[in-house]
DNA sequence: CATATACTTGACTAATTCACTCGGATATAA
DNA sequence: TTATATCCGAGTGAATTAGTCAAGTATATG
């Protein structure tokens, strides 16, 4: 699971789709321009999904793609599993280079944990969670850094 | 703060400077053979460490780098934040194309609390415990799915 | 002083990856 | 039959990554 816009995406589509689904499915086309994502980047994506189990779809004129499961029963991760593909390792954890004095490289546990930690935050959140704006997690109220804000290093 | 190779390396590099500062500073061709990391390249990424304050230099003959502070007081995060630059955000939280329907969209919240999550593991961790190979976060024991590995959707 | 060592800086580059697009095929309701 | 929609795979331009290369500057040592 990488995380890239592609994923943000996917989260973003599958949401709207469980906000809107009231019926019938819902036509790509409708969450394109809802979500402003174009239609061929979305039936990339939900082709992924459908693979995936996340979603089931309906071909033919008032067609379009349901949840498989309710936005309570579906997480996070599932989405950014099925549409990223697992990062590739570059170098470590190959058994190939990280191995430079015979053992594992000794930052490889903390890759690891953190890719764990990652994992387990995401599959505690669901599409319904992210649709009700209840996304907090259990260790927040910190001075924030993250992904897309600079933050000087701590003195 | 991205989560790229370029980030490890620098923790690998760092790791191996604490592990090695006995005495005098420690020159980086030592450290690109121990971790077959090219020269250049660690040339690099120590300029960036050092504008961090998180090592120092000597210059001329039997110079090299030293910690600028003990292994135990320099995180993780401090390393990664000084070689990686911000993730630029791509499209969310800018402000515009995020506010779909005149406010932020759904998932902002969410992306903004994972990047505070990495940031909050990547900053309980030090030098001296990557050394040490002390690395386990308070929540793991699951399932573990990561950054390197691939895993099948929950069922 | 001369010289070798080692940091310092900035420009440059090949390869990869990202974020899409395009063209066409297939299924189905009306 | 036709319009609507999903399906599928190949292709592409821009950006990023992961480095290299060349030309310095500072300083111990002989």
């Amino acid at each position: 699971m990488k995380l890239s816009t592609k994923g943000r995406y996917a989260v973003m589509a599958v949401a709207d789709l469980a906000a809107s689904s009231e019926g019938g499915p819902v036509a790509l086309g409708d969450i394109a321009s809802r979500q402003s994502i174009s239609l061929s980047y979305l039936e990339q994506l939900f082709a992924k999904m459908r693979r995936a189990g996340i979603v089931t779809s309906v071909r033919g004129p008032g067609g379009g793609y349901r949840m498989a499961r309710t936005a309570h029963e579906t997480r996070v991760s599932d989405v950014m599993l099925a549409v990223d593909e697992p990062l590739r390792t570059t170098r470590c954890s190959e058994a190939k280079g990280c191995l430079a004095d015979g053992r594992r490289c000794v930052t490889h546990d903390l890759w690891d944990e953190l890719g764990r930690h990652i994992y387990l935050f995401l599959s505690s959140v669901t599409i319904q969670d992210v649709l009700d704006r209840r996304v907090l997690g259990c260790a927040s109220g910190a001075a924030g850094l993250l992904m897309n804000e600079a933050l000087e290093p701590s003195a």
